[in-house]
Order: C-alpha cells, then sequence, then structure tokens
DNA sequence: AATGAATGAGCTTTCATTCAT
DNA sequence: GATGAATGAAAGCTCATTCAT
C-alpha cells in the first residue's frame, strides 16, 4: 500500500479521499458519536456530540447529514466486529461452547454500547448499510444455533432469531460495569438453552442487593442518564 | 363515616381533609396518571395527564409537586396487587407452579404497565412510600423462593432479587400485545431456573420473525412509541 | 349586548372566549405581527414578533401554531377593509371617479403593508379564511370594472384580475412614504385603462429622481420563486 | 497580442494579468454567475455560483470579494446590451414605435434576469462601475423619450426615470415564461403614456385566471429593507 | 383551589463567510 | 492560487414548569 493510498475507511461512497484534516475532523467526530450514543444512545443531541468532538454542530450536519448517516458509519464496523464474533463462535470445535461464548460476549457489547443494541433491535435507525449489516448476523447466529441443535445440546424449538432477542433483551441489565449482574442471567438463559441438565451451571457473581434492582436501563430522556426526579 | 370525612388515602400528610372537589379532581388524576404512565412510561408529560384527566396542568402540579409524589401516590395500591399475587403463588399446593405463575404474570403485569416495571426497578422513581413498597415485595418473593428450593426444584444460587430482576427484564419485550413473544422467553427462564430437567418446556408462541427484533421497549423519546428517523 | 359578552373577535373557532391577559397578549401580538409583517413582509420570524409584542415566542406558538393562523386572524378584517372599499368605489355615482378611487387606494394600501399585498397575491399564505376573503374581493371588483365598462369608460378588454395585477405591481414602487411616486404610475394606468383620452392626466408629484430607481422593492430570498408556507 | 498576454478584461486593476488558469476560473464564475442570478437574483448563496462554475467557494470569494465585485464585472456587459438596445429603438425611423420596442423588451430583458432588474433598480448592488453603468443609460432612454415628446407622440410630462422604474415594475410580474401576461400590462402602460387615443391597443394574450394573481414575484428576506450589500 | 397561558431554554438545521491545507 | 471544510450565529419549533388570573 502506497503512501498516497488513504484508509479504506476514509474514502466516501463516490471513491473521493476525504483531506486530512476533514478526515481528522470525522474521527473525531466518530470517536465522539461512539462515545455518546453508548452513553445516552442513538437519541443524543448533535450538539453534544460536536462538543465532545471538539468541532462545530455544522461540520457534524456538513459530514453526516441524517443522524442516519451517522449511525450508518459509526456502526458498520461494529456491525463487523459482531458478526465476526459469530463466525469465530460457529469455528470453535465445541458447539455449546461457541454459543455460550457467542451469547455471554454479544450480552457484553451491546451493554457497553447502547447505541448498538439500539441499532440492532430498533427498527429506524441507520440505512441500508445497517440493514445488511443486520442481515448479515442472522445467518451466522444460524449456522451457530444449528450447529448446537444438531449437536442435540441446544433444545430444538429455538431459532437465531430468539438467541437475538433475549441476548438484546439481557443487555439492558445493569450499567457498562454490571457485567457480573448480568452474567447471572445469562448463565439462566444458558441453562435454559440446554436441551437437558442434571446440575445447574453455577451462578457467577454475588447475589444481587437491593440498589441492583434499580439498575435496569433507563427509558432514557435527552438531557441526563437518569431519572430527573425532582 | 360521615360524608365530611374523607377516605383515609385523600388526607394529606399535614392531616387536613381536601375539599369535596379537590378530591375529586385528586381521584381524575391518579385515574389519568395510571393510564398514560402504562402507556408512555413515568416520563409522560404531565399535560397530558391533566388533559386525560380533564383538569388543567396546574391543578397536576399543585396536588402533585413532583413526579415522585404522583408515583408514591399511584403505585402504592398497585405494589399491593403485586404483593397479594406473590402471596396467592407462595400459597399455591405446588412450589414450582406458584414459581412459575407469579413469573409469568409478573413480566405481564409489567409489560401492561410500563410505569410499574420503571417504579420496581428504576431508582430515581417514587419516594419512600415506593421504596417501603418495594421492600415488601421482596420478602413475599424471597418465601416463594425458598419453597421452591426448599422442594428442591428451584436451583439453590438464585435469589428473590434475581427473580425481580429477571422479571422485569422480560417484561421489555414486545408491545402490550405481545405477550406471546415475552413468554417464550419466560419458558427458557423458567427452565433455566430449574434445578435439573430431561427435556426442554416447549416453546410457547411461534419463532419471532426478522420484524420483531424491533420489539424491544425503546429507550423511548416522549413523542411516539417508535424512533422517528428522517 | 351585556357586559360579559366578549369582544366578537376574542371569541376563537370553538366558541370558547379567551381568558383575559390571554386575550391582551393575542391583540399584543396581532398588533406586532402587524407591523413586522407591514415591514418585513410574511417571511418575518416569530422571534421578532414576540419580541415586538413583548410576549415570548412559545406565547407566539400556542396561539397560532402555524404563519397561516397568523396571517389568517391579522388579515381578515384587512380583506374586509378591501372590500368595503371596492364596495364604496362602486356606489359612486361615477363610475370612473369609483374606479380611479380604488386603484390609488388599493395601491396605497397595499404600498403601506408588504403583508398585505402578499396575501392578497401569493398563493400560499393564509388558509381557508383568506382564500375565502380573496374570493370576496373579486366579484366585488367585477361589479365596479363592468359598470365603468357599461358606461363606455373603461375599456372592454379588461378583466377585474387585470386590474388586481396592476394594482398589486404598481404598490412594489417606493417605500411606504412614497405615495408621491407610486400616484405617477397609477395615472399612467388610469390613463392607459380609459376608452380614449384627448390630453393626458397630469402625472402628480415631481418627475423621480436618480436615487428613486433604488425604490423597487426588494427580490426574492434563495429558497425557490414561491412562498414556502409550512 | 502574444500568448501571455491576457484579453483586457482580465487585467485587476492593480495592472497584474491573470494566470491562465485564474482567468479560466473567472470566467467559469462569471457564466455561472449569470446563470444563477438571472434564475435566483443577487441574494444568490456564493456556494451554488461555485458549485456551478466546477470550482471551490474560496475561489470565488478570492477572486471577488464582495458581491458587488461580481455584479460589477457581470452585468457591466449587459449594461452595454441595454444600452445598444435602446439606441436602436432611438434610431427607429418611427419614434413611437422605438419607444415602444424598447420598452417591450426592457421588461422581457428584466423578468428573464432577476439579477438584471435588482442590478437596474436596486440601490446597494455593484459599485462604481454599476453606477457608471446606469448613468448611461439614461441619456440613451432620455433621448428615446424627447424624440417621441417632440414628435408629439409620447406625453410631456413623463421623464426617462419613469420609462425606467415603470419597465423594472412591469418586470416583476410573472415568471420568466409569462411574457403574454406581462405584455397585457406592457399595453396598458403605453396606451397610458400617449399623448391621446381614439381607441385603445387590444389587450394580447388572454385574461388572467385567479390563480395568475399569485405570480407577482417573491417579497423580501428577513434580515432589512435593503439589499445587504457586503 | 383551579386554571391554562406564558415562559424560555434547548435542540434541530441551514448558510454566508473564513481559513487551514 | 485553489480548495472545500469549518465555523457559529440565527431561526424554527417544542415542552416541562411556573404563576397570574
Amino acid at each position: 500500500m502506497s503512501s498516497v493510498t488513504p484508509p479504506l475507511d476514509a474514502v466516501v461512497d463516490e471513491g473521493r479521499p476525504l483531506r486530512r484534516d476533514a478526515e481528522r475532523n470525522r474521527r473525531l467526530i466518530l470517536a465522539a458519536a461512539r462515545q455518546v450514543f453508548a452513553q445516552r444512545g442513538l437519541h443524543a443531541g448533535f450538539d453534544e456530540i460536536a462538543r465532545v468532538a471538539g468541532v462545530g454542530v455544522g461540520t457534524v450536519y456538513r459530514r453526516f447529514p441524517d443522524r442516519g448517516d451517522l449511525v450508518d458509519a459509526l456502526f458498520e464496523e461494529e456491525i463487523d466486529a459482531v458478526v465476526a464474533r459469530v463466525e469465530a463462535a460457529a469455528a470453535d470445535p465445541d458447539p455449546w461452547a461457541g454459543l455460550c461464548d457467542f451469547v455471554t460476549w454479544g450480552v457484553e457489547a451491546q451493554a457497553a454500547d447502547r447505541g448498538l443494541s439500539q441499532v440492532l433491535t430498533a427498527g429506524g435507525y441507520g440505512h441500508d448499510r445497517i440493514a445488511r449489516g443486520r442481515a448479515r448476523i442472522e445467518p451466522a447466529v444460524a449456522v451457530l444455533v444449528s450447529r448446537a441443535q444438531s449437536a442435540g445440546l441446544l433444545r430444538a424449538d429455538v431459532s437465531s432469531l430468539d438467541i437475538a432477542i433475549a441476548t438484546a433483551t439481557l443487555s439492558q441489565i445493569g450499567g457498562p460495569d454490571r457485567a457480573d449482574l448480568r452474567q447471572r442471567y445469562v448463565t439462566l438463559l444458558l441453562d435454559g438453552l440446554a436441551v437437558s441438565r442434571d446440575t445447574p451451571s453455577p451462578l457467577p457473581g454475588v447475589p444481587p442487593v437491593d440498589a441492583d434492582l434499580a439498575c435496569l436501563v433507563e427509558p432514557a430522556r435527552r438531557g441526563g442518564s437518569g431519572p430527573a426526579e425532582g
């Protein structure tokens, strides 16, 4: 690769590379959006993204005229990562271990990034690229699922979409740092998915305390990360 | 009880009874809030509650200066209903059936009322009374749980709070009318909670289709039930 | 009329009278809008109207959710005035004098209020009421026109709409205070409208000077060729 | 003329010739501006001019630091065309026919080019060169006018500026393709300008319909009452 | 005590102009 | 000299909350 070839993702659809500074800003904006979307969800204001990126709002709009464009650009690579992980899991010699790995990881990945779970589950965000991204995930999960079913380890009546829905749902538990909590329910889910079981898999972490009840993710208003309660 | 004596719950903390019309409005507001919170969640605008109640916004604010006051007043009786149901379930001669009944019902109750699941799980809503309400649920569930554990049917490493969290989480799936979808995951959960199992309990409903992925409850902005996407 | 009967124009369509202060603000807003529209045209920002009225923007939006509502409310009475004037002119015993009077007055009325000429000529502003208002003017002018034609004074090949267009066009000349200038062209128009003429009617005012060339009203904004009307 | 000597009008005031490519861009920009100003008027965004020219906005600003500079450069030759046409009209053996020709043509020329009528009438656009251009038109029209007046055909009380103003005003009627409509009013104007008349000149076109009322050119932008001239 | 009008900050989006590359 | 990305002010509109009536 010669030095004049720009990195692949710096190339816009028309094939024109971005100017150096523009590319720098594009990355700043994507980084900011990643962070802000992860914390606040996809409804976050462009103002905040711009502020975090250290650029003017206009710059964000120039580069990403609508929210879907930004979501598209941002999550394509995250979806790639998901696909890669499913495929890796499908390559695990132990079909059950592969499934467990993917569910465990998928819940954490979505918990770490509220935007990602919205992209994967909400119908409305992102454009064609995202839709195509989603479309790539499902067959990959389907492979994982049938492999485990063929091996007689995974119950026959679940589909790949059941896995997707269950995974996305469990990711709503707790904040980014509560993997310990979420993994208890992942364990329960996996025990429920197994064809048969003699003993329960031990639940990781410690039993929740009262305050943990408050950890379901917020139906998120615009302004802040928690309820405003006056 | 003379006609000027208001019912007990119309008495404010200072002990002063409300004027007759004020009491009527209070009830209208609570009824409206119950309906609106159920549909929109606890972030619903006071404007809408007032409109549904047929009173002015000001009246709502006068009676319930902050959202927590309204939530407190509103959900106390709903929490009573939850407690009643747990206790009924605990009275079931079959400990496992009792547990299943409560989980199934609890998921639907919270799905039918977004406000309820927020009250039960979100830290920020409601005041002392709600906290006390939550505190009454937990021991009741604990009874249900230990009974099933003592009978060797429920795995020993789950606590009553695990049940509460799992229940609230599953209620986030689908809209009010998607009990069919939610109950698939309730079934998985219960299969996961069992100490041991030879065969999976059959999943109810039909496998989800692609569009069902979009059914995770929205991090809900005010305006509508889905993302606005331009 | 008893003292509790509110003034007619304080009654909204549903028949509910406005509260006293709301009615006061409504009048302030209409007065402000009248002034601002007259100076700036119908594109004027709601912000400015609010500032001039001494109220918050929100108040303007509450009372007049879209520009058309404001235009409707504002220009209905101005259109009434136009109709009244046409009818008065049609009652003039001298059909030609009546026509001259209306044209002269009409040009000045529109010159004094840029909003009025936009309402009368631009397709997009205002709603049904304005459309109905326009519809009332045309037949009245038609009466004026046929009377003068029947008397053999007005050329037979002009229609009432020709008069409307010519009038609106001449109102674009000069600012509010340049009636002297406009009336020169009104005189030319009327001389052109007469069936026959031996001598020209003397042009009023003094011949324009170079600077007067700059007096044609301001041209269009970027967006398009017609009003945007939301 | 050697190949390095640029054409005369490529020489900036300081006398420095432009580089070959700079000169090419200058012409592209002028051509683009001519088209864009004609369609949108002189307020058109530099962005659009740049896009049409196929150059960057920065290039437009470098070459024409303010709008007036561009207007100056652009309309000088259009003004030459106006002067030429007036002079041709003045050479018509029939003084009245000459006047009619010029008025008719002038209205259409300005209607076809919104920028032109703004340059001719709006005070704020263009600089000295434009002022000098305007100054050349007036005497030429004065010749046309006095010839017709001397011949006893044109009323004595109009001045050349009256003609200019009337012409510019009528050009505001209708869009570029509505010559039919405009010429009705041109006819009225000319009938009004004649010293005496036995019968009206027939109005061309067909009487306007309701929708034609909406054809007056668009009113002012928000910012102020006059052109912004930077 | 009830009312609902008023507020005004906040988010969205656009665009004329400047300036780093 | 050319470029077009960046800027940031401005305007549109909404809504939770307050307060005059």
